[in-house]
DNA sequence: GTCTATAGGCTGATAGAC
DNA sequence: GTCTATCAGCCTATAGAC
Protein backbone atom coordinates (compact mmCIF):
# COMPACT_ATOMS: atom_id res chain seq x y z
CA UNK A 1 0.00 0.00 0.00
CA UNK A 2 2.98 2.31 0.93
CA UNK A 3 3.59 3.29 -3.19
CA UNK A 4 6.24 5.83 -3.95
CA UNK A 5 3.53 7.79 -6.13
CA UNK A 6 5.21 11.05 -4.42
CA UNK A 7 8.65 9.52 -4.30
CA UNK A 8 11.32 8.84 -6.82
CA UNK A 9 8.43 6.53 -8.62
CA UNK A 10 6.57 9.67 -9.05
CA UNK A 11 7.81 10.27 -12.83
CA UNK A 12 7.32 6.64 -13.86
CA UNK A 13 3.93 6.55 -12.73
CA UNK A 14 2.77 10.13 -14.28
CA UNK A 15 4.40 8.51 -17.60
CA UNK A 16 1.77 5.48 -17.16
CA UNK A 17 -1.29 7.70 -16.41
CA UNK A 18 -0.21 9.97 -19.53
CA UNK A 19 0.13 6.81 -21.76
CA UNK A 20 -3.49 6.47 -21.07
CA UNK A 21 -4.63 10.21 -21.25
CA UNK A 22 -3.40 9.99 -24.75
CA UNK A 23 -4.86 7.20 -25.50
CA UNK A 24 -7.75 7.90 -24.14
CA UNK A 25 -8.18 11.83 -25.72
CA UNK A 26 -8.22 9.45 -29.04
CA UNK A 27 -10.75 7.03 -28.20
CA UNK A 28 -12.78 10.01 -26.82
CA UNK A 29 -12.98 11.99 -29.89
CA UNK A 30 -13.43 8.65 -32.40
CA UNK A 31 -16.20 7.55 -30.61
CA UNK A 32 -17.48 10.19 -27.86
CA UNK A 33 -17.07 9.82 -24.36
CA UNK A 34 -20.01 8.06 -23.78
CA UNK A 35 -19.80 5.64 -26.23
CA UNK A 36 -16.29 4.45 -25.38
CA UNK A 37 -15.91 1.60 -23.25
CA UNK A 38 -12.91 1.26 -20.64
CA UNK A 39 -12.13 -1.50 -22.09
CA UNK A 40 -11.84 0.61 -25.31
CA UNK A 41 -9.51 3.17 -23.66
CA UNK A 42 -7.06 -0.33 -22.63
CA UNK A 43 -7.22 -1.74 -25.62
CA UNK A 44 -5.91 1.04 -27.26
CA UNK A 45 -3.06 0.40 -24.92
CA UNK A 46 -2.97 -3.47 -25.64
CA UNK A 47 -3.88 -3.57 -21.66
CA UNK A 48 -6.91 -4.48 -19.58
CA UNK A 49 -9.21 -2.53 -17.86
CA UNK A 50 -7.10 -3.79 -14.71
CA UNK A 51 -4.77 -1.65 -15.83
CA UNK A 52 -6.59 1.75 -16.71
CA UNK A 53 -8.49 1.22 -13.07
CA UNK A 54 -5.05 1.25 -11.39
CA UNK A 55 -4.46 4.53 -12.60
CA UNK A 56 -8.03 6.01 -12.30
CA UNK A 57 -10.80 5.96 -10.12
CA UNK A 58 -13.28 6.34 -12.72
CA UNK A 59 -13.93 6.26 -16.53
CA UNK A 60 -15.28 10.10 -15.78
CA UNK A 61 -12.14 10.93 -13.85
CA UNK A 62 -10.13 10.07 -16.93
CA UNK A 63 -12.12 12.46 -18.96
CA UNK A 64 -11.34 15.05 -16.34
CA UNK A 65 -8.02 14.56 -16.65
CA UNK A 66 -7.88 14.84 -20.42
CA UNK A 67 -9.12 18.21 -19.80
CA UNK A 68 -7.13 19.44 -17.37
CA UNK A 69 -3.97 18.42 -19.32
CA UNK A 70 -5.59 19.77 -22.60
CA UNK A 71 -6.57 23.29 -20.94
CA UNK A 72 -3.23 23.24 -19.63
CA UNK A 73 -1.38 22.39 -23.10
CA UNK A 74 -3.08 25.15 -25.08
CA UNK A 75 -2.91 27.70 -21.92
CA UNK A 76 0.73 27.54 -21.71
CA UNK A 77 1.55 27.64 -25.93
CA UNK A 78 -1.06 30.87 -25.95
CA UNK A 79 -0.96 32.87 -22.59
CA UNK A 80 2.57 34.37 -23.04
CA UNK A 81 1.38 35.63 -26.67
CA UNK A 82 -1.00 37.57 -25.20
CA UNK A 83 1.13 39.78 -22.90
CA UNK A 84 4.08 39.91 -25.49
CA UNK A 85 4.94 43.31 -27.07
CA UNK A 86 3.09 44.11 -30.34
CA UNK A 87 -0.09 45.72 -31.38
CA UNK A 88 -3.49 44.00 -30.44
CA UNK A 89 -4.02 42.96 -34.00
CA UNK A 90 -0.75 41.56 -33.83
CA UNK A 91 -1.06 39.67 -30.93
CA UNK A 92 -4.79 38.05 -31.17
CA UNK A 93 -3.64 36.80 -34.64
CA UNK A 94 -0.27 35.30 -32.75
CA UNK A 95 -2.68 33.80 -30.39
CA UNK A 96 -5.21 32.20 -33.00
CA UNK A 97 -2.74 30.58 -34.69
CA UNK A 98 -1.02 29.06 -31.66
CA UNK A 99 -4.53 28.47 -30.73
CA UNK A 100 -5.25 26.46 -33.77
CA UNK A 101 -1.66 24.68 -34.09
CA UNK A 102 -1.96 23.44 -30.66
CA UNK A 103 -5.25 22.06 -31.67
CA UNK A 104 -3.83 20.36 -34.92
CA UNK A 105 -1.37 18.52 -32.85
CA UNK A 106 -3.53 17.67 -30.04
CA UNK A 107 -6.71 17.33 -31.82
CA UNK A 108 -7.87 14.15 -29.02
CA UNK A 109 -7.51 17.09 -26.35
CA UNK A 110 -9.42 19.26 -27.57
CA UNK A 111 -12.07 17.58 -28.89
CA UNK A 112 -12.84 16.08 -25.43
CA UNK A 113 -12.53 19.37 -23.98
CA UNK A 114 -15.50 20.43 -26.25
CA UNK A 115 -17.59 17.43 -25.55
CA UNK A 116 -16.78 18.41 -21.71
CA UNK A 117 -17.74 21.87 -22.27
CA UNK A 118 -20.61 21.06 -23.90
CA UNK A 119 -21.94 18.61 -21.07
CA UNK A 120 -21.79 15.68 -23.20
CA UNK A 121 -19.83 13.70 -21.07
CA UNK A 122 -21.68 14.54 -17.87
CA UNK A 123 -23.09 11.21 -16.05
CA UNK A 124 -24.39 10.72 -12.54
CA UNK A 125 -21.50 13.00 -10.70
CA UNK A 126 -20.10 13.11 -7.59
CA UNK A 127 -19.71 15.57 -5.66
CA UNK A 128 -15.81 15.63 -5.75
CA UNK A 129 -16.32 15.34 -9.69
CA UNK A 130 -18.66 17.83 -10.40
CA UNK A 131 -16.56 20.46 -8.42
CA UNK A 132 -13.21 19.86 -10.54
CA UNK A 133 -15.66 19.72 -13.44
CA UNK A 134 -16.62 23.30 -12.56
CA UNK A 135 -13.11 24.48 -11.57
CA UNK A 136 -12.25 23.19 -15.10
CA UNK A 137 -14.78 25.44 -16.97
CA UNK A 138 -13.52 28.20 -14.69
CA UNK A 139 -10.34 27.70 -16.50
CA UNK A 140 -11.98 27.70 -19.74
CA UNK A 141 -13.80 30.88 -19.28
CA UNK A 142 -10.76 32.76 -18.18
CA UNK A 143 -8.97 31.78 -21.22
CA UNK A 144 -11.92 33.18 -23.13
CA UNK A 145 -11.34 36.45 -20.77
CA UNK A 146 -7.94 36.39 -21.98
CA UNK A 147 -9.15 36.57 -25.61
CA UNK A 148 -11.54 39.46 -25.05
CA UNK A 149 -8.88 41.77 -23.12
CA UNK A 150 -6.52 41.74 -25.95
CA UNK A 151 -9.44 42.52 -28.29
CA UNK A 152 -10.21 45.23 -26.05
CA UNK A 153 -6.79 46.52 -26.37
CA UNK A 154 -6.72 45.99 -29.97
CA UNK A 155 -9.97 48.27 -29.85
CA UNK A 156 -7.68 50.74 -27.67
CA UNK A 157 -4.92 51.13 -30.04
CA UNK A 158 -6.44 51.24 -33.39
CA UNK A 159 -5.94 47.66 -35.21
CA UNK A 160 -9.04 46.23 -34.02
CA UNK A 161 -12.88 47.31 -34.55
CA UNK A 162 -15.85 45.57 -32.51
CA UNK A 163 -19.20 46.99 -31.00
CA UNK A 164 -18.98 44.29 -28.51
CA UNK A 165 -15.57 42.82 -27.56
CA UNK A 166 -17.70 40.16 -25.48
CA UNK A 167 -19.40 38.78 -28.36
CA UNK A 168 -16.11 39.08 -30.46
CA UNK A 169 -14.05 37.03 -28.38
CA UNK A 170 -16.70 34.30 -28.02
CA UNK A 171 -17.29 34.12 -31.56
CA UNK A 172 -14.09 34.26 -32.29
CA UNK A 173 -12.63 31.23 -29.85
CA UNK A 174 -15.70 29.36 -30.79
CA UNK A 175 -14.92 29.60 -34.62
CA UNK A 176 -11.21 28.61 -33.52
CA UNK A 177 -12.88 25.85 -31.65
CA UNK A 178 -14.95 24.21 -34.80
CA UNK A 179 -11.79 23.44 -36.42
CA UNK A 180 -11.80 19.93 -34.74
CA UNK A 181 -14.95 19.49 -36.25
CA UNK A 182 -13.24 18.71 -39.97
CA UNK A 183 -9.46 19.07 -39.37
CA UNK A 184 -7.88 15.63 -40.01
CA UNK A 185 -4.25 15.31 -39.44
CA UNK A 186 -2.82 13.70 -42.44
CA UNK A 187 -0.25 11.16 -42.89
CA UNK A 188 2.83 12.98 -43.83
CA UNK A 189 1.84 16.72 -43.49
CA UNK A 190 4.74 18.53 -42.02
CA UNK A 191 4.95 20.80 -39.37
CA UNK A 192 5.15 23.97 -41.78
CA UNK A 193 2.40 22.91 -43.49
CA UNK A 194 0.25 22.74 -40.85
CA UNK A 195 1.29 26.12 -39.34
CA UNK A 196 0.59 28.15 -43.13
CA UNK A 197 -2.92 26.14 -42.74
CA UNK A 198 -3.47 27.41 -39.20
CA UNK A 199 -2.13 30.62 -40.28
CA UNK A 200 -5.12 30.68 -43.37
CA UNK A 201 -7.82 29.54 -41.16
CA UNK A 202 -6.61 32.23 -38.55
CA UNK A 203 -6.77 34.67 -41.02
CA UNK A 204 -10.21 33.66 -42.11
CA UNK A 205 -11.48 33.98 -38.62
CA UNK A 206 -10.24 37.16 -37.69
CA UNK A 207 -11.19 38.98 -39.96
CA UNK A 208 -14.17 40.18 -38.97
CA UNK A 209 -12.03 42.21 -36.48
CA UNK A 210 -9.63 43.94 -38.90
CA UNK A 211 -9.50 47.41 -39.06
CA UNK B 1 -52.44 -3.91 -38.86
CA UNK B 2 -53.82 -2.03 -42.00
CA UNK B 3 -53.27 1.33 -40.85
CA UNK B 4 -53.96 3.97 -42.68
CA UNK B 5 -50.68 5.57 -43.04
CA UNK B 6 -50.70 6.71 -46.60
CA UNK B 7 -54.59 7.19 -46.63
CA UNK B 8 -56.25 9.90 -44.47
CA UNK B 9 -54.53 9.72 -41.37
CA UNK B 10 -51.00 10.32 -42.66
CA UNK B 11 -51.71 13.62 -41.80
CA UNK B 12 -51.94 12.49 -38.05
CA UNK B 13 -49.34 10.25 -38.13
CA UNK B 14 -46.83 13.03 -39.13
CA UNK B 15 -48.00 14.90 -36.32
CA UNK B 16 -47.11 12.39 -33.75
CA UNK B 17 -44.14 11.56 -35.35
CA UNK B 18 -43.36 15.15 -35.22
CA UNK B 19 -44.15 15.82 -31.22
CA UNK B 20 -41.76 12.67 -30.69
CA UNK B 21 -39.15 14.20 -33.08
CA UNK B 22 -38.75 17.74 -31.29
CA UNK B 23 -38.86 16.18 -28.35
CA UNK B 24 -36.01 14.25 -29.52
CA UNK B 25 -34.09 16.66 -30.87
CA UNK B 26 -34.85 18.57 -27.39
CA UNK B 27 -33.03 16.12 -25.39
CA UNK B 28 -30.24 14.58 -27.74
CA UNK B 29 -29.11 18.66 -27.42
CA UNK B 30 -29.45 18.86 -23.43
CA UNK B 31 -27.80 15.01 -23.10
CA UNK B 32 -26.30 13.64 -26.39
CA UNK B 33 -27.48 11.03 -28.28
CA UNK B 34 -25.90 8.30 -26.30
CA UNK B 35 -26.29 9.78 -22.65
CA UNK B 36 -30.03 9.99 -23.71
CA UNK B 37 -32.66 7.26 -23.20
CA UNK B 38 -35.16 5.97 -24.89
CA UNK B 39 -37.48 6.51 -21.61
CA UNK B 40 -35.68 10.18 -21.75
CA UNK B 41 -37.57 10.85 -24.52
CA UNK B 42 -40.99 9.23 -24.03
CA UNK B 43 -40.94 10.93 -20.69
CA UNK B 44 -40.98 14.16 -22.18
CA UNK B 45 -43.68 13.96 -24.05
CA UNK B 46 -45.33 12.40 -20.89
CA UNK B 47 -45.73 9.12 -22.88
CA UNK B 48 -43.45 5.23 -22.49
CA UNK B 49 -41.62 3.71 -24.80
CA UNK B 50 -44.32 2.11 -25.95
CA UNK B 51 -45.29 4.62 -28.16
CA UNK B 52 -41.88 5.88 -29.47
CA UNK B 53 -41.58 2.56 -30.04
CA UNK B 54 -44.58 2.35 -32.75
CA UNK B 55 -43.86 4.80 -34.48
CA UNK B 56 -39.70 4.55 -34.87
CA UNK B 57 -37.85 1.24 -35.41
CA UNK B 58 -35.09 2.24 -33.41
CA UNK B 59 -33.44 5.16 -31.25
CA UNK B 60 -30.71 5.38 -34.21
CA UNK B 61 -33.65 5.66 -36.83
CA UNK B 62 -35.24 8.60 -34.53
CA UNK B 63 -31.77 10.31 -34.81
CA UNK B 64 -32.16 10.11 -38.51
CA UNK B 65 -35.10 11.59 -38.43
CA UNK B 66 -34.37 14.24 -36.55
CA UNK B 67 -30.87 14.89 -39.11
CA UNK B 68 -33.46 14.73 -41.57
CA UNK B 69 -35.50 17.07 -40.84
CA UNK B 70 -33.40 19.66 -39.45
CA UNK B 71 -31.17 20.03 -42.46
CA UNK B 72 -34.59 20.49 -44.49
CA UNK B 73 -35.46 22.94 -42.39
CA UNK B 74 -32.10 25.32 -42.78
CA UNK B 75 -32.27 24.30 -46.75
CA UNK B 76 -35.93 25.45 -47.41
CA UNK B 77 -34.46 28.70 -45.87
CA UNK B 78 -30.77 29.37 -47.20
CA UNK B 79 -30.98 27.82 -50.54
CA UNK B 80 -33.42 30.16 -52.28
CA UNK B 81 -30.83 33.09 -51.04
CA UNK B 82 -28.47 31.74 -53.02
CA UNK B 83 -29.94 32.23 -56.28
CA UNK B 84 -31.63 35.85 -55.59
CA UNK B 85 -30.27 38.88 -57.01
CA UNK B 86 -27.69 40.81 -55.65
CA UNK B 87 -23.75 40.72 -55.60
CA UNK B 88 -21.90 37.22 -54.06
CA UNK B 89 -21.52 38.94 -50.88
CA UNK B 90 -24.78 40.38 -50.37
CA UNK B 91 -26.09 36.52 -50.93
CA UNK B 92 -23.29 35.08 -48.62
CA UNK B 93 -24.27 37.42 -46.25
CA UNK B 94 -27.86 36.72 -46.31
CA UNK B 95 -27.02 33.14 -46.30
CA UNK B 96 -25.49 33.21 -43.60
CA UNK B 97 -27.96 35.41 -41.14
CA UNK B 98 -30.69 32.20 -42.16
CA UNK B 99 -28.43 29.85 -41.50
CA UNK B 100 -28.32 31.27 -37.67
CA UNK B 101 -31.51 32.51 -37.20
CA UNK B 102 -32.52 28.74 -38.06
CA UNK B 103 -29.71 27.76 -35.86
CA UNK B 104 -31.85 30.18 -33.00
CA UNK B 105 -35.04 28.65 -33.98
CA UNK B 106 -34.21 25.22 -33.88
CA UNK B 107 -31.18 24.48 -31.48
CA UNK B 108 -31.65 20.82 -30.69
CA UNK B 109 -32.01 19.48 -34.27
CA UNK B 110 -28.99 21.49 -35.21
CA UNK B 111 -26.97 20.58 -32.20
CA UNK B 112 -28.28 17.00 -32.94
CA UNK B 113 -26.81 17.21 -36.84
CA UNK B 114 -23.59 18.52 -35.15
CA UNK B 115 -23.40 15.10 -33.27
CA UNK B 116 -24.39 13.32 -36.71
CA UNK B 117 -21.92 14.33 -38.70
CA UNK B 118 -19.15 14.32 -35.89
CA UNK B 119 -19.72 10.48 -36.17
CA UNK B 120 -20.62 10.53 -32.24
CA UNK B 121 -23.82 9.21 -32.47
CA UNK B 122 -23.14 6.09 -34.00
CA UNK B 123 -23.54 3.11 -33.01
CA UNK B 124 -23.77 -1.11 -34.29
CA UNK B 125 -25.51 0.27 -37.69
CA UNK B 126 -28.44 -1.91 -40.09
CA UNK B 127 -26.78 -1.71 -43.92
CA UNK B 128 -30.11 0.04 -44.39
CA UNK B 129 -29.63 2.73 -41.48
CA UNK B 130 -25.79 3.39 -42.56
CA UNK B 131 -26.75 3.94 -46.22
CA UNK B 132 -29.30 6.39 -45.07
CA UNK B 133 -26.95 8.23 -42.70
CA UNK B 134 -24.28 8.52 -45.62
CA UNK B 135 -26.87 9.81 -47.45
CA UNK B 136 -27.39 12.63 -44.79
CA UNK B 137 -23.90 13.47 -44.75
CA UNK B 138 -24.22 14.04 -48.65
CA UNK B 139 -26.75 16.02 -48.47
CA UNK B 140 -24.75 18.09 -45.64
CA UNK B 141 -21.78 18.25 -48.45
CA UNK B 142 -24.41 19.38 -51.15
CA UNK B 143 -25.26 22.65 -48.70
CA UNK B 144 -21.90 23.30 -48.05
CA UNK B 145 -21.37 23.23 -51.79
CA UNK B 146 -23.87 25.83 -52.31
CA UNK B 147 -22.03 27.75 -50.07
CA UNK B 148 -18.99 27.74 -51.79
CA UNK B 149 -20.65 28.31 -55.10
CA UNK B 150 -21.62 31.73 -53.81
CA UNK B 151 -17.82 32.83 -52.07
CA UNK B 152 -16.69 31.87 -55.82
CA UNK B 153 -19.38 33.71 -57.76
CA UNK B 154 -18.31 36.97 -54.90
CA UNK B 155 -14.97 36.28 -55.72
CA UNK B 156 -15.87 36.95 -59.67
CA UNK B 157 -17.58 39.93 -59.02
CA UNK B 158 -15.18 41.59 -56.77
CA UNK B 159 -17.32 41.50 -53.76
CA UNK B 160 -15.22 38.75 -51.96
CA UNK B 161 -11.96 37.70 -51.62
CA UNK B 162 -10.30 34.73 -51.02
CA UNK B 163 -7.19 32.59 -51.56
CA UNK B 164 -9.08 29.29 -51.09
CA UNK B 165 -12.58 28.79 -52.00
CA UNK B 166 -12.77 25.44 -50.47
CA UNK B 167 -11.14 26.10 -47.12
CA UNK B 168 -13.20 29.56 -46.80
CA UNK B 169 -16.75 27.77 -47.03
CA UNK B 170 -15.43 24.89 -45.28
CA UNK B 171 -14.48 27.99 -42.11
CA UNK B 172 -17.64 30.06 -42.97
CA UNK B 173 -19.82 27.28 -42.15
CA UNK B 174 -18.07 25.42 -39.43
CA UNK B 175 -18.12 29.11 -37.60
CA UNK B 176 -21.69 29.66 -38.41
CA UNK B 177 -22.64 26.53 -36.54
CA UNK B 178 -20.25 26.79 -33.95
CA UNK B 179 -22.88 28.98 -32.50
CA UNK B 180 -25.01 26.21 -30.92
CA UNK B 181 -21.71 25.69 -28.84
CA UNK B 182 -23.07 28.64 -26.86
CA UNK B 183 -25.95 30.09 -27.78
CA UNK B 184 -28.41 29.85 -25.27
CA UNK B 185 -32.29 31.56 -26.15
CA UNK B 186 -33.13 33.79 -23.30
CA UNK B 187 -37.13 33.58 -22.54
CA UNK B 188 -38.70 36.36 -24.06
CA UNK B 189 -35.82 37.29 -26.53
CA UNK B 190 -37.84 38.92 -29.74
CA UNK B 191 -37.44 37.87 -32.58
CA UNK B 192 -36.36 41.11 -33.88
CA UNK B 193 -33.73 40.39 -31.27
CA UNK B 194 -32.53 37.33 -32.23
CA UNK B 195 -32.14 38.88 -36.09
CA UNK B 196 -30.10 41.28 -34.88
CA UNK B 197 -28.03 38.84 -32.73
CA UNK B 198 -27.44 37.06 -35.73
CA UNK B 199 -26.62 40.16 -38.36
CA UNK B 200 -23.83 40.70 -35.71
CA UNK B 201 -22.77 37.35 -35.78
CA UNK B 202 -22.53 36.68 -39.73
CA UNK B 203 -20.90 40.22 -39.87
CA UNK B 204 -17.90 38.54 -37.70
CA UNK B 205 -17.80 35.36 -39.42
CA UNK B 206 -17.95 36.31 -43.29
CA UNK B 207 -15.41 39.84 -42.35
CA UNK B 208 -12.20 37.52 -43.25
CA UNK B 209 -13.82 37.13 -46.64
CA UNK B 210 -14.69 40.76 -46.68
CA UNK B 211 -12.94 42.77 -50.20
C1' DG C 1 1.41 -3.47 -11.28
C1' DT C 2 -1.36 -6.10 -14.24
C1' DC C 3 -4.42 -9.50 -15.04
C1' DT C 4 -9.06 -12.43 -14.88
C1' DA C 5 -13.59 -13.07 -13.26
C1' DT C 6 -17.72 -11.42 -11.91
C1' DA C 7 -21.14 -8.63 -9.63
C1' DG C 8 -24.63 -5.21 -10.30
C1' DG C 9 -27.03 -1.73 -12.80
C1' DC C 10 -28.82 0.16 -16.84
C1' DT C 11 -31.09 0.34 -21.35
C1' DG C 12 -32.65 -0.96 -26.13
C1' DA C 13 -36.02 -3.58 -27.88
C1' DT C 14 -40.04 -6.80 -27.92
C1' DA C 15 -44.44 -9.18 -26.55
C1' DG C 16 -48.79 -8.91 -25.34
C1' DA C 17 -52.74 -6.73 -22.53
C1' DC C 18 -56.10 -3.17 -23.04
C1' DG D 1 -52.44 3.38 -30.53
C1' DT D 2 -50.64 3.26 -26.02
C1' DC D 3 -49.36 0.97 -22.14
C1' DT D 4 -46.91 -2.54 -18.81
C1' DA D 5 -43.77 -6.16 -18.12
C1' DT D 6 -39.70 -8.30 -19.14
C1' DC D 7 -35.71 -10.15 -21.42
C1' DA D 8 -31.10 -10.00 -23.09
C1' DG D 9 -26.90 -7.69 -23.69
C1' DC D 10 -23.60 -4.47 -22.43
C1' DC D 11 -20.63 -1.84 -19.43
C1' DT D 12 -18.71 0.28 -15.07
C1' DA D 13 -16.42 -0.94 -11.26
C1' DT D 14 -14.51 -4.13 -7.83
C1' DA D 15 -12.21 -8.31 -5.77
C1' DG D 16 -8.71 -11.14 -5.70
C1' DA D 17 -5.12 -14.16 -8.14
C1' DC D 18 -0.50 -13.81 -9.82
Amino acid sequence: MKTEQFGVDAGAHDAARTIILDAAADVFQRQGFTRTTVDDIADAIDATKGRVYYYFRSKFDIFLAVYEHGMRKVREAVEPLAESPGTGRDRLRAMAVAHIENLMVYPGYHNTIHQGVHGQATTALKPRQLERLAELNRTREDYELMFRHVVTEGMADGTLRAEDPKLAARVLLSCLNATDMWFQPRPGQTTAELHDLAVRIADLVIGGLDQ
